[in-house]
DNA sequence: TCACATTTAATTGTTCGCAATTGAATCTGC
DNA sequence: GCAGATTCAATTGCGAACAATTAAATGTGA
């Protein structure tokens, strides 16, 4: 019997974990998205925040971290920089002046016609079936939603 | 036919983006082990080096790298957090001085007793069956070999 | 009305993550 | 043996990510 280790070691050997395999896979995906996006002046997280504002604009901050899970420690600086480079632009609501809503400017809305080719790079580089990849994509949903369940309580 | 949005822009609506549901998978399981790992004193990046070290000790930084798909620009300020924690020892290899060997002091050896608790934790935390979450762990590490095979060209 | 709680962004400080560069040690071919 | 290439860790600079706090606007109950 080849024993590299103990049995009661399992749980701690870095290749069982599910939560190393998504950290590494996240970062891989980073990877490979980091020259497609240069491509379009964002990182990763900002893109991130270009499709959420390319499905509906005039988005307030709060609403972009709910569907980013991201926070404003998080946001204000990005957006920040994501209005440095005339893609958004911030207005306090006239309705609520708490609230900042971000819209897109004319260049940020073009962007949105180079950002197409981003996904299917992704694709081709995947490697996968599209009904792959969803049905993988809804399993991990599945599952990030219910730690996210976790963390409420 | 209810259709929120043009088919065109399928591709681009973020709960259509497998490379979202993984990112903010990680990002889930970084909060599900953030107050777990506090009992410990470690962050997540630093909980992952220590699982390499609690299988072999005694590694150089470039292989803890390889194995976390990190670079020296994170993990030496990382090893030097743990070092300054008195979890680790940094010593220059007398074979080859360019290596720095990093091997775990008799604090970070008794941290792995404490560390047992961890998996069992975020097993409760995932709301899954073993064999479930091994199936999906297998899935993400091959979606993630595939992606890194296709940045090494 | 008015004290008090809640909501929303912004700010501060710490830790990752990586690209690019540096400097020292080692290897290679000649 | 030695010049040039390669390897390895450290460093610098920038952009996340988040906890904790702050400040302003809004909501609520007596």
């Amino acid at each position: 019997m080849a024993r590299k280790h103990s049995a009661a070691d399992a749980p701690l050997r870095l290749d069982n974990q599910i939560c190393f395999a998504v950290y590494s896979a996240a970062h891989a995906f980073n990877r490979v998205y980091k020259p497609l996006l240069d491509r379009l002046g964002l990182t990763y997280p900002q893109y991130l925040v270009m499709l959420v504002l390319w499905e509906r604009d005039d988005v307030p901050v709060k609403e972009i971290g709910e569907r980013l899970f991201l926070d404003s420690g998080t946001l204000t600086p990005l957006l920040k920089r994501l209005e440095a480079a005339h893609l958004v632009k911030r207005t306090r609501s006239r309705e609520d002046e708490r609230q900042v809503l971000i819209s897109l400017t004319p260049q940020g809305q073009a962007l949105k016609e180079k950002a197409r080719a981003v996904p299917q790079s992704i694709l081709a580089a995947s490697n996968c079936s599209v009904s792959e990849l969803v049905a993988m994509k809804d399993e991990i949903v599945a599952l990030r939603d219910r730690l996210n369940a976790v963390i409420e309580e």
